[in-house]
DNA sequence: GTACCTACCTAACGTTTGTTAGGTTGGCGG
DNA sequence: CCGCCAACCTAACAAACGTTAGGTAGGTAC
């Protein structure tokens, strides 16, 4: 049921998505909802969160995962490809969240606002990690350009094209660090 | 009241924004758009071409404003500066389009697409210009990253704030072309 | 003055939405 | 066998939506 709201989410956004859609799409009836959730509101709540979750959950894997023992280069590359997973390979709600997050009612989203700040806490503290020279103020900067570099792969990429998620980890990073001049050298796809 | 549409479209999504709405932000009932169009539908796509052709125009007025004079890098600027220029300074259908298009129906998205192949287009044309080395397959790409570092500006960028647009526009093209290292020299914010 | 047109309004229509009250079913515990 | 509870259904509610038919005010043309 989660799945059919998540899905229906990233294919209309809020507004358009209806508890009688989702409920025909696991087949039960819109009414049966209210026994597992209060409101639609509380529903989709609970979409955005796990959205939030899957992420939280890739990039903590990825820290204990290795710890230390690589190079900075490769660390970051790991975490992008951990984003990108959450993404595109673990159910819709990731997904669902980055499309269809500011099509919610503003309510909702203030709900979900702590959740996501946590996250972006992390990436900034990974980066200050990574890049130990760049000026603090211009930190967030740096990772909303990788967030926006990351995040709208899903209105273009393919998971079933030529170009792997592997690859296209690779791709951002290096593009990220060292700009579209790197890109030239770096031609393995994985 | 394309303005006014274009403001709702942005804060609210196309599904969440009602004739009634519009129709009250100009002192009008909601009847009397009927008179000026034939459905919301086709109110809606007037806001989203004309959302592109603010793009087109902006891009237009560089290309004959600097016609091979200047180094590529700086042309490239000048682009990506037109691009959030129209983004930020020139009404709200810019923004319109790029955060509720795809919250639009398809029959709508359809309409559309053409206009927005055209100014890919453009860019496309524009990277190959001023990447004569990159991989010509991988200068879609290229440009998907440059597209979603410039548009999502638009959920974090303030006009009022410390950084300006030019400040902006310069940051993002030397961090598209040379990568985060090269932000550290280049600390001019203009 | 008469005719006409543009720009609006009123009032309703059919549909869809989130939501709710009350009823039905099936399985598990005792 | 009885009671109970979770999981579902039916049927309806008020509200809001896009849309339409018919009417009104004000200006312009002749």
């Amino acid at each position: 049921m989660l799945d059919a709201a998540a899905e229906r989410l990233v294919a209309q956004g809020y507004t358009a998505t209806t508890l009688r859609e989702i409920a025909a799409d696991i087949g039960i009836k819109a009414g049966s909802i209210y026994h597992h959730f209060e409101s639609k509101e509380d529903l989709l709540i609970e979409v955005f969160s796990r959205g939030i979750e899957v992420m939280v959950d890739a990039f903590g894997d990825v820290d204990t995962a290795m710890n230390g023992c690589d190079g900075e280069s490769d660390r970051l590359e790991a975490h992008v490809r951990a984003h990108l997973g959450a993404l595109f390979e673990h159910g819709s709600f990731t997904a669902a969240h980055v499309t269809a997050f500011f099509t919610a009612p503003e309510e909702l989203r203030s709900a979900i606002v702590p959740l996501r700040d946590d996250y972006e806490h992390r990436w900034n503290a990974l980066l200050a990690d990574v890049l130990p020279e760049l000026d603090s103020a211009r930190l967030p900067i740096a990772r909303l350009f990788l967030f926006g570099a990351m995040n709208t792969t899903i209105e273009w990429f393919d998971l079933s094209g030529d170009l792997s998620l592997d690859g296209l980890a690779n791709l951002i990073t290096v593009q990220f660090l060292e700009g579209v001049d790197a890109l030239n050298l770096q031609r393995s796809t994985r």
